[in-house]
RNA sequence: GUCUCCUUCGUCUAGUGGUUAGGACACCGGGUUUUCAUCCCGGCAGCAGGGGUUCGACUCCCCUAGGAGAUGCCA
């Protein structure tokens, strides 16, 4: 059988953690199997349907840099991809299955729904149609028809009797009819199939081998093996996903952080890190391995090593994989990719000159280790860029050592600085070591209080390079900033 | 309420009857280092509880507890 898998978004809002990874799993489950993804695009509910999350679907998956085989945008021999343009194939079958017998005309109003449910919450009864609308006689209905209520169909779940659907990963659940949700709409008075209608005959006309979904969707899988059943068609193999959770164990949302990928994105995290990190939750290779690159991900890939429980999404994790990305990349890559973050900030102008482009590029290697995120390059390269607004006095001063000592310090080391630039790094380490000893005191607390001065902060990246970056005449005057500061105070 | 699923360190996980229960993140300590970071070394910490089955259970079965999801003319 040849494998073909979808994953099918509702346009109601931006991709999130949850849709992600279940899209990722799909994409990889294809690719190791020689098989097709597939994009549809769920966009029944034309009350929540928003353009902006369909072009978020567009944009995510292109910056994460997996491509469906067949969709909307792409095309493919099973369409149209949209849900939106298949509608009459939804009325038609759903008919049909009114003529089989399967599903009947409901003229409830939401109303009255509203009433009955109100009603069984009140009694702590199950919540759920009643089935008024199930035996209707000819005359009621024409009534109803008369008064002109549009009716919904609703599919007729068998009273008695239990459904057994399998799972690759769940392994089979069996469940009595009676516990199945009480007839579902299928069709809504709108013209537009639900969810249960829409999927059951999409997958089925699309040829889908595989449904993997969240595990949220179990209880429709008695509802969707009936379905096939009424059609008269054989039910694809199911998976049901384990969930990924917020730190307190509900569903991640966002209350608990990002949950976007756009918010991801924005907050600089590479899409290695986060393919590699949500691919992790829930899955796993061996005991040891734990980096991966989508290449790799789509050779390795097996339903046999996931896992059934859920996971909780970690931030911390996340960024562990984001540094380990950053470092990865060539000096190159990481100047395009920042250089947003640098123009956003203000750091540098947009576009940057020449002379900015030439200080990125030399600090690249001085901060490229130093990032967990993208977002921090702006604070790691600002004193290259825009003069020192305030020094604090006690960053400058060392802890061992005092005001008068640190003036005396930071003055032997401007003298050092004044030829700074005819020395290598080695030898300039040398003259300041040799100065420290003259001095009687250590090397960090010679240099601390020139860190302070160059770059602002007691934590920089590291400082000859920085001083090269800087220029020595801004650099000295950084130091008698300085020193001024503290003989006046 | 009802139904279903789930249960190994704080978190992600390896483990498929016999292991000192392994790895990773986080955290703590140490080393390298001009700060920080990187890197290296070390430490802390777990089989939810109770019954069985078995010579022997983290591994198999049952019960309990806990957690989650579902119960829509949303997906």
């Amino acid at each position: 059988m040849k494998v073909r898998v979808r994953y099918a978004p509702s346009p109601t809002g931006f991709q999130h953690i949850g849709g992600v990874r279940t899209a990722l799993f799909n994409y990889l489950f294809a690719r190791a199997n020689g098989g097709s993804f597939i994009l549809r695009i769920e966009d029944t509910d034309r009350t929540r349907y928003m353009e902006e999350a369909l072009q978020d679907i567009y944009e995510t998956f292109d910056w994460l840099g997996f491509r469906w085989d067949e969709g909307p945008d792409v095309g493919g021999d099973y369409g149209p991809y949209f849900q939106s343009q298949r509608l009459e194939l939804y009325r038609k079958y759903a008919r049909k299955l009114v003529d089989s017998g399967n599903a009947y005309y409901c003229y409830c109003s939401p109303e009255r729904l509203a009433r009955i449910r109100k009603i069984q919450l009140v009694n702590k009864m199950a919540p759920g149609y009643d089935r008024h609308c199930r035996n209707l006689t000819d005359d009621e209905r024409r009534e109803y028809e008369e008064k002109g209520v549009t009716p919904v169909i609703r599919f007729k779940v068998p009273l008695e009797g239990k459904t057994l659907f399998r799972d690759k990963l769940l392994g089979e659940i069996e469940t009595p009819n009676e516990d199945i949700n009480p007839d579902p709409v299928l069709l809504k008075s709108d013209g537009f199939p639900t969810y249960h209608l829409a999927n059951v005959i999409d997958d089925h006309f699309m040829e889908i081998s595989h449904i993997m979904r969240a595990q949220e969707w179990i209880p429709s899988g008695p509802l969707h093996v009936l379905l096939y059943r009424a059609f008269g068609w054989e039910p694809p193999e199911y998976c049901h996903l384990p969930m990924v959770m917020g730190k307190d164990g509900q569903k991640l949302s966002k209350r608990h952080g990002a949950t976007s990928l756009r918010e991801f994105r924005h907050q600089g995290y590479l899409p290695e890190a986060l393919i590699n990190y949500i691919a992790l939750l829930g899955w796993s290779y061996n005991d040891t391995r734990e980096i991966f690159s989508l290449k790799e991900l789509e050779s390795i890939f097996t339903l046999e090593r996931l896992n059934k429980a859920p996971a909780v999404f970690d931030y911390k994790k996340l960024e562990w994989f984001n540094g380990i990305y950053i470092r990865k990349k060539k000096p190159e890559e990481l100047k395009e990719l920042i250089l947003p973050y640098l123009i956003e900030d203000g750091v540098v102008s947009d576009p940057p000159t020449g002379e900015e482009y030439r200080i990125i590029e030399g600090a690249i290697p001085l901060i490229q280790e130093r990032m967990r995120r993208l977002t921090d390059a702006p604070n790691l390269v600002r004193f290259l860029f825009r003069e020192i607004e305030e020094y604090s006095i006690d960053d400058v001063i060392p802890k061992k050592l005092d005001r008068e000592k640190t003036l005396k310090v930071l003055k032997a080391v401007r003298e050092l600085l004044i030829d700074f630039d005819k020395h290598s790094d080695e030898d300039n380490e040398m003259r300041f070591r040799e100065l420290a000893e003259s001095l009687g005191c250590k090397l960090g607390d010679v240099l601390m209080p020139l860190r302070v001065a160059i770059t602002g902060t007691r934590v920089s990246p590291p400082l000859f390079g920085s001083i090269k970056l800087l220029g020595l005449e801004k650099s000295l005057r950084r130091v008698d900033t300085v020193i001024k500061q503290l003989e006046t105070t």
